[in-house]
DNA sequence: GTCCAGGTTTAGC
DNA sequence: GCTAAACATGGA
């Protein structure tokens, strides 16, 4: 076990888990453990430093973005003219983008659409227990994330049996798709546009859930996923009067170009989290 | 009981 | 091309 410390001024543990980017992360020992794929960690933010602790240091240093400096991010969303992005990018400024796992990402955001977070959550703590390989960390048994071919193996049945619904369906199709032909690895050299037409084919996979796939899994931060609570900050908070969710897309990524991504972060975990205590 | 949640698919124009 | 209903589930 390797343990790296970093500033935590941006890079906070809560905020950064807290923004609905990944589903696999619980509370232990006054910070929390992290899930990727087959990899584990101990995140814990205390004070100034925030602390990663893992067999695979390298693998999360990647995951977390840690290399990249996010005060200049940060600054151009405070001047960026709107009050209420300024104001979560203050409250969300420890907010890293991740570096995850593609396929899980995949998968995971298939289960997001109309569903919320704690029921995603759920559901896929359900699929790697069923269907992960047991590791081990800190002395203690986790899942991890199964892999496309394991996926395959079972039918619409057993992902209506932990709770997907109507989802159940995409689940093998998706996997289906990955085992023959659709490559993941030959999709990340397209340019973000293309590479969002080509997630789309996928079955359960519409322009928002692509738009996280490329968001979280390819990181393309010229992705502005819009779902029910950016259509609401849109709304409210920026006056917008589209209904049209590509459009209202549009008009973020035209505005915020590379930095689109990180400031619908903030922004969806202002509102979520902060603004909207419930 | 109704409404909502990190929407997508399908049918019908 | 666009629009509207249908889609499982659980919590508020």
């Amino acid at each position: 076990m390797e343990k790296r410390v970093y500033d935590s001024e941006y890079f906070s543990a809560e905020d950064t888990l807290g923004c609905g980017q990944l589903f696999r992360f619980y509370p232990s020992g006054g910070g929390f453990i992290v899930f990727s794929a087959d990899k584990a960690c101990f995140l814990k933010t205390n004070g100034a430093v925030t602390e990663v602790c893992s067999d695979d240091a390298d693998y999360f240093e990647n995951y977390f973005d840690a290399d990249k400096d996010y005060s200049a991010i940060v600054s151009s969303a405070k001047d960026a003219g709107n009050r209420f992005l300024s104001a979560a990018a203050e409250c969300g400024k420890g907010i890293r983008i991740l570096r995850q796992n593609r396929e899980e990402v995949l998968f995971s955001f298939v289960v997001s659409q109309n569903n919320n977070i704690p029921r995603i959550k759920g559901i896929i703590e359900r699929l790697c227990a069923e269907l992960g390989e047991e590791r081990t960390f800190d002395g203690k048994i986790y899942h991890s994330f199964p892999k496309a071919a394991r996926i395959a193996q079972k039918q619409a049945d057993f992902y209506r049996g932990i709770g997907l619904g109507y989802r159940a369906e995409y689940f093998p199709a998706v996997a289906d798709a990955l085992l023959n032909g659709f490559d993941l690895d030959e999709a990340a050299k397209l340019p973000t546009p293309e590479l969002k037409k080509e997630l789309i084919k996928l079955k359960g996979v519409g322009p928002k859930v692509a738009d996280c796939v490329a968001l979280f899994g390819f990181n393309r931060s010229d992705s502005f996923p819009v779902d029910t609570w950016m259509e609401k900050i849109y709304r409210e908070d920026f006056g917008g009067t589209l209904t049209d969710r590509n459009k209202i897309a549009e008009y973020f990524t035209g505005a915020y170009g590379e930095a689109a991504g990180f400031f619908q972060q903030y922004m969806f975990h202002y509102k979520r989290n902060v603004e909207n205590v419930r």
